[in-house]
DNA sequence: GCACATCCGTACCGATCGGTACCGAAGGAG
DNA sequence: CTCCTTCGGTACCGATCGGTACGGATGTGC
């Protein structure tokens, strides 16, 4: 059985490489990506502007690579939402989730699939459309969920699946944008759950 | 009785001021403040550098004028939605209201008040705050709104006005959000219907 | 006609932007 | 110990950023 760090030639790297991808999460959710220059970035990930771009490759390389981080790590709690029981469960959990989501004590308000990137110049739409993508894709897996949910019984014949997956990801969208306004938790909640109440009962 | 338009001394200005600030907002609205760029602004306004300087101090002070001129132009559906006899028509209307401004032919998707700085650098922050300070006083407008339809029996007396209105605008935001990234308005039409199931019944 | 105020646009300012050349340091392989 | 590869950081690159100095043009009031 072959080692499963077979260690690189050359001189290792003197950074936890997730780590700085850590950092650099929290400088682009609060800032932006447009907003965060490399003097924010290497400031907040502690390395050098050279070593960030031999471990990251560009700065939108380094944004990509921080939205994967941020996805598979502080929006978890939407994959274990979608393996919630009843589609009411789904849709609770998720906004739920979002709203905690948004407002993590210590950590920036609202969500970097939100902010990193909503309204941009000509040079960042890659970016802007990488998040656009990034909020369809959140869409299409809730659709696959309610469609599923309504071929079990779970939500009447008529539900229209993608409707009630576009309403979520919109309720959500518009919790991120009021996190970051300075609204509370607690007040999330309550907008959370006078969403949920439209909920199609079976 | 004078004359309304006392005529200043010096070179007439050679292009019509609210014209230009119409077409500031359209740059501000598609790109955001921090991705528009002095190019394109004056690009887009037809306008030289130093025009743009004379007529409107600096590129946040043309900020602040075109946020103004988008609130009393297109959101003007959202003084005219308070006017609405009934709790429940308001509502209707402020969401209608905003599919519609979020998903104008041949204008920006989207909502001024939300693309224009959400998440920015340190530099652009005022910007940052007028916005919130701009959403916030929708919210403020909902809730006296709400209340009045409280006291007038329109609304069960357990109501909490300040909840319904920040309900409203979060919805709001999301659709903003959510037009941005492409969704079209009879999608969006029913996502606000969808909303509005949720709304206190009398 | 003349003085004055404001406008116009060209051409420029220092600062900051994202990105990189370079060279010494630090590790493994022989 | 030498070679090779990759790391580290300083110091720099051209481009673009927001903002302005300046000189000519165009209007009103006297």
């Amino acid at each position: 059985m072959t080692s499963p760090k077979p260690v690189p030639p050359g001189r290792p790297r003197a950074f936890d490489i997730d780590e700085a991808l850590d950092r650099a999460v929290l400088v682009f959710w609060s800032k932006g990506f447009e907003g965060a220059s490399l003097d924010d970035l290497t400031e907040g990930m502690g390395i050098s502007r050279p070593s960030l771009y031999r471990a990251f490759g560009s700065k939108e390389d380094l944004f990509y690579k921080a939205l994967e981080r941020y996805t598979e790590g502080l929006t978890a709690y939407f994959a274990r939402a979608l393996a919630e029981p009843t589609s009411a469960a789904v849709a609770t959990a998720v906004l739920h989730g979002t709203v905690e989501a948004a407002t993590m004590p210590g950590l920036p308000t609202g969500c970097l699939g939100v902010h990193g990137a909503l309204a941009t110049g000509d040079e960042s739409r890659p970016v802007r459309d990488a998040l656009i993508a990034w909020r369809e894709e959140g869409i299409a897996h809730l659709t696959r969920r309610f469609q599923q949910a309504v071929d079990a019984g779970d939500l009447p014949p008529s539900t229209d699946p993608h409707l009630l997956a576009l309403y979520l990801r919109t309720v959500a969208n518009g919790i991120a944008v009021q996190a970051a306004s300075g609204s509370s938790r607690p007040e999330l909640l309550q907008v959370a759950n006078l969403a949920l109440g439209s909920w199609p009962k079976l």
